[in-house]
DNA sequence: ACGGAATCATGAATCGATTCATGGTACGCC
DNA sequence: GGCGTACCATGAATCGATTCATGATTCCGT
């Protein structure tokens, strides 16, 4: 066994025959005859023959991987997207490349470089504000790309959900239950879905016949994380102004850092302080106060979005759905 | 603009060079005079290009990016775990491919396989029974590997926490709780995890002079989901035989099923069933009742994987901690 | 048994970046 | 001014799989 990897050349050599039915046996089995094809089969197996992906991609042109950006895979939100992803790449024979921003743009350029120079197949991403620009840059480049979790944007092809219906749910229900001073930890003030479940809670409060400037109070994060959710309580609860009696947050990893701050002053949830999530993470239920969370059909947002590249169809918009539990109600 | 990417060949034609000179200012820049440097930098920034990685990758032999397997990616503890790898990885301008084999060989040989046509520069897997000898076929292909999470093993490169301490922590705080009968929600017993903690457990039991037997009750799970750690429990608390009082379960996630389950049945933790997990996910110290759980150094983990593959080293080991918490402990 | 069609196998050309032996150029020194 | 030495740029060869025009073989009917 020598040490390195056998190519078409060796197994041709072993087989008798040429490179051609050799690529022949790899791609068009039935050009070739039976006998054949098993000579070669077994030069190959003997050889422990892989091809080669570099040259196989350089020569044909194309990619059999697809790259995908998320925020932060960190959260099981991403990662169950990323499996919706995959199941429908599986379908084609296709497989992903995962990487995360982390917010940063920086990481992100990186990253569309990477696939830039990789020839992927396609890209997904869940956008920041400067995502936009770089992905021109990838379809002049012959890569296609779908926006995720972005809202329905006729610029771009995009899977996403309904945020606005989100936050319209979300501010509905706390109204519902009598909170007239309602704090939304928002994400960075650029992101789409930050603004558009502003609006849906805007929406919810005037068609209310409340005025939102009164009811709502708005803390942007600059990052999405349990720490970042309990450093805005604070900083909210410690500034001027009534104190809020609800809290709606832009993830549940978000309500989880705040629901810790409350636990901390020894707020209870709900009767000080509600809350209502986003997401509906699978441990929201088993929290110390089960988390109310706006629910997000994670897998089939995947499937989507991997479907929408393959098949070069331009939306898809699902709809999220308010869970209610004890952190915003009483009664439970 | 043209369609379809620029090669070197267009930069050179653009600026006047050759071919050469091009590949001179991307891999050796000090080779090429200032001014000769520009011109070029310039073309390939009006032809907006992008080298070609499999081109690249064909030619030199060697590739910069790294196959990583782990067993589920929905867990956070994997992806912490690749998180330090990827911080390993950036350092030397290398990415990583990342995937989930979900316990299941099938997939486990296709990622393999992907990888063996890749070429990547080298494997990072959590190993299940099965991956041993494919990994072989890898190194015969001139790609190393390491595994992860797994203890010290004179076979293979690896790095791992030691799972038999963190199997005795756990019991050994469970028997000084006073407990007699514990119930193991252990993973499949192929995985050295699985044995480890164990066998950690069955040292803490005899180091307080009683009867393993007596005291320990295993369950294995096919998988490490909540519903299974629920299901696991169910048909322990259904099953004959004297009933636990405390629950050593494999991991975070196989913890929060069983908690699910106690609650459903209207036993309270600690005082009916305490609870040990494992892993110290970051939502541990948040649920209902806060965990008690054995964390592990994730990113260290991932780094020192990233680090043995860069840097041709055997092993590296790691020492868990346990983390008390009101799961298992009344006085919290 | 022979011509012609159908079926297979062949191998040179190709993809784009890299390498390295070769050829030029510029500069310093006597 | 001529020669030698650095210093740079050149471009053909190369990596391995694929493609396709071409050549070889088989097989059929008559």
């Amino acid at each position: 066994m020598t040490a390195g990897r056998a190519s078409v050349k060796d197994v041709a050599l072993r087989a008798g025959v040429s490179v051609g039915t050799v690529s022949n046996v790899l791609n068009r089995p039935d050009a070739v005859t039976e006998r054949t094809r098993e000579k070669v089969e077994q030069a190959m197996a003997e050889l422990n023959f892989h091809r080669n992906a570099s040259a196989r991609q350089l020569r044909a042109g194309v990619s059999h991987t697809v790259g995908v950006i998320v925020m932060d895979v960190g959260n099981p939100f991403y990662t169950e997207l990323a499996r919706g992803i995959e199941d429908r790449l599986a379908t084609v024979d296709h497989t992903l490349i995962l990487c995360s921003s982390d917010d940063d743009p920086v990481r992100e350029e990186r990253f569309l470089k990477l696939f830039a120079e990789q020839g992927v197949r396609g890209v997904l991403v869940t956008p920041m504000s400067s995502t936009a620009p770089r992905l021109g840059d990838l379809r002049r480049l012959g890569i296609p790309s779908v926006l995720m979790d972005s809202s329905r944007n006729t610029q771009h092809p995009s899977v996403g959900v309904d945020h606005i219906s989100g936050g319209r749910q979300a501010i509905t229900h706390l109204l519902a239950q009598g909170h007239r001073r309602i704090l939304y930890l928002a994400g960075p003030s650029d992101l789409q879905q930050t603004r558009h479940r502003l609006r849906g809670a805007i929406e919810a409060i005037q068609a209310a016949g409340l005025d939102a400037g009164d009811v709502l109070q708005v803390t942007n994060l600059p990052s999405l994380s349990a720490n970042e959710g309990q450093r805005g309580l604070i900083e909210a609860l410690d500034g001027p102004g009534p104190r809020p009696t609800a809290i709606f947050a832009m993830n549940d990893i978000v309500a989880l850092g705040a629901m810790r701050e409350l636990r901390v002053r020894g707020l209870s949830i709900p009767s000080d302080m509600a809350v209502v999530g986003y997401d509906d993470l699978y441990f929201a239920a088993e929290l110390m106060t089960p988390l109310s969370s706006v629910r997000q059909p994670m897998r089939q947002l995947g499937w989507a979005a991997a479907d929408l590249l393959l098949t070069d169809q331009p939306h898809d918009l699902f709809e999220p759905e308010l869970i209610v539990r004890a952190s915003s109600d009483f009664a439970r």
